[in-house]
DNA sequence: AAAGAATGCTTGCTCCGTCAAGTAATCCAC
DNA sequence: GTGGATTACTTGACGGAGCAAGCATTCTTT
């Protein structure tokens, strides 16, 4: 290559495999714990982690913003996700007090039984794909790094 | 939870936050190189990716099933990547001699040169949302724990 | 050598998530 | 306190990727 560019480094061997063992399981990881969840629960990962991060929310609620962020989704994304997990009758919309613009989403009754009957599967599916593999690695280490990437 | 259940420990603290690190990574880190690449080279990442792969195989040619094996894309999307970089001239689609059902994608020149055009963003991107962050970190141990990853 | 099974790839359909534009409510300047 | 900007969320249009069905070729069996 000719053009005058920035000196970029070209990446190591080791760096080469790890970016693509990254690539890999970016894509694959994703869609192998959605199918399973799919499978077992006919709940896709996104709802499901919708509901998790809203379980564990001061009383079952969450500004839709703060739930897109929470669920690393664009705010249109949780509006969808919203919607159907609002025709399930797992959660609910009840519109913000101190702000009317705003709508809060509840978790319902029925959302969290659903919840508890989903995370066996959940936690099935993480071990297999996940922890199953990570003996003699070092977690605080990986947990670490994992935190600085893509911000 | 009162239904009975295979013996399922819950994950212990480290593990938690691994998952739910593991979980933003796999959203978040495909997204931004994505954007990065359609920023600075308008290239997609599954269509950079696609064209990495080509011109590492002998003769800069594969099938269409290898091909989707090595980009973790089904076949219906290696199809529709390919497809895509046809259209642009940066791959060619010939029959496979020695099966007319088959059909190998072949890197052009210009593919060829469209990718060393586009490799120093793409390395640029995985440096600052990848590589900038791993010191500190046994890269080794990282490889080897995610390549069983999702397997 | 002809018919039926299997293989390799493509196409039709659908889902899911993004972006950009739209709507409704609030904040701010004056 | 009214008009214009800003904010919070939703909706419409679009695109990418998967599955399942379809088409063409090859293999297998007889």
């Amino acid at each position: 290559m000719s053009t005058p560019e920035q000196p970029l480094q070209p990446l190591n061997a080791n760096e080469e495999a790890l970016l693509r063992e990254l690539g890999r399981v970016m894509i694959v990881l994703p869609r192998v714990i959605d199918a399973d969840m799919m499978r077992e629960e006919h709940l896709p990962l996104s709802e499901y982690t919708t509901l998790m991060y809203l379980s564990e929310a001061p009383n079952r609620l969450m500004r839709m913003s703060e739930l897109a962020a929470t669920c690393n989704l664009s705010l249109s994304g949780i509006t969808r996700v919203v919607t159907r997990l609002e025709k399930q009758g797992l959660v609910e919309r009840v519109r913000c007090d101190e702000d009317a613009r705003g709508w809060n989403a509840v978790l319902t009754d029925a959302g969290l039984a659903r919840l508890e009957k989903a995370w066996p599967a959940h936690l099935a599916s993480a071990r297999r794909h996940v922890f199953d593999h990570l003996e003699g690695t070092d977690l605080t280490q990986l947990i670490h790094a994992l935190r600085r990437f893509a911000t």
